[in-house]
DNA sequence: CCGTAACTTGACGTTCGCGTAAACGGAAGC
DNA sequence: GCTTCCGTTTACGCGAACGTCAAGTTACGG
């Protein structure tokens, strides 16, 4: 049951282009085998693009994924490479979390401009000439520090 | 109390460079005003910075970023505008929850990682030849269709 | 008057993440 | 045979987001 999948059903699967999968190659993300010169890619393959995909999706540089991934395979099992990879996964679920506190921040004024948005609507509703409430400055804006 | 900022205040406050305050109004991002050629930055023009930093950081280009910007300060307040208005925020919306499930997923891939490490280096203790728990290929990898 | 510190405007350089040809190699079908 | 896919490599190009000089201006203390 260890499917291979060619070079055109991951690109139709994940969405991306063939370009992209030759390039992850050549910043050693992907390794697929060759069947000649063609690529055959494991199901480890698909999963590590699953997880590069999703590391684009929140911001990593290639850079950064090709870290994580080694990290996950590379090094000797030695303590101290053991001991440096704990701590790389604890740093990336710092910024992470960061993030997601700046994502629940942003939603919250999105929201708020969905509601100003309808509030003037339902005013446009009412009167003909509805009074302009500017929203603009930084009345929207950030309270907090 | 409408304090104002010069631009080292500003990156200084923020944790950017003054080249990039100067690159943001080069993108019509920030307009401070001028006391002879010299920048004069307002209480809004750091609170869109604010907005802009936290967009930067949750992966919008500087694009999309002047885009959120110039609705909610743009438009004639004709019904088109706001209705186009609130389209896009509940896009956007979209987007970041999106992103939100992305970084929840990345979170716990890598607490997985952090205490598969963890049990690595107290095997490490209890044997001195301790059993190399591959960790590898798609084990760790999503489970999820 | 001099230095220096903080600011200004160009304008070219750099990195990242691919896009986009250009040119070629089998294999399949008519 | 020829065309049509699907694949390959090599390599130059590009937009985004600044970095990095270079060269000049303004304000102030000594």
């Amino acid at each position: 049951m260890t499917r291979t999948f060619s070079i055109r059903e991951l690109t139709k699967e994940m969405g991306v282009t063939s370009r992209t999968l030759r390039h992850y190659e050549d910043e050693n993300l992907l390794t697929p085998e060759r069947r000649g010169q063609m690529r055959v890619y494991s199901q480890r393959d698909r999963a590590r693009l699953t997880l590069i995909l999703r590391g684009r999706r929140v911001g990593f540089t290639l850079a950064e994924i090709r870290e994580i991934l080694d990290l996950y395979e590379g090094g000797d099992g030695g303590v101290n490479q053991l001991t440096h990879t704990r701590k790389k996964f604890i740093q990336r679920i710092a910024t992470l979390e960061q993030q997601r506190k700046d994502i629940e921040e942003s939603i919250k004024e999105l929201q708020l401009g969905v509601t100003w948005a309808e509030t003037q609507l339902s005013e446009h509703h009412a009167e003909q000439n509805p009074r302009r409430v500017k929203m603009t400055g930084y009345s929207v804006m950030p309270a907090g520090e």
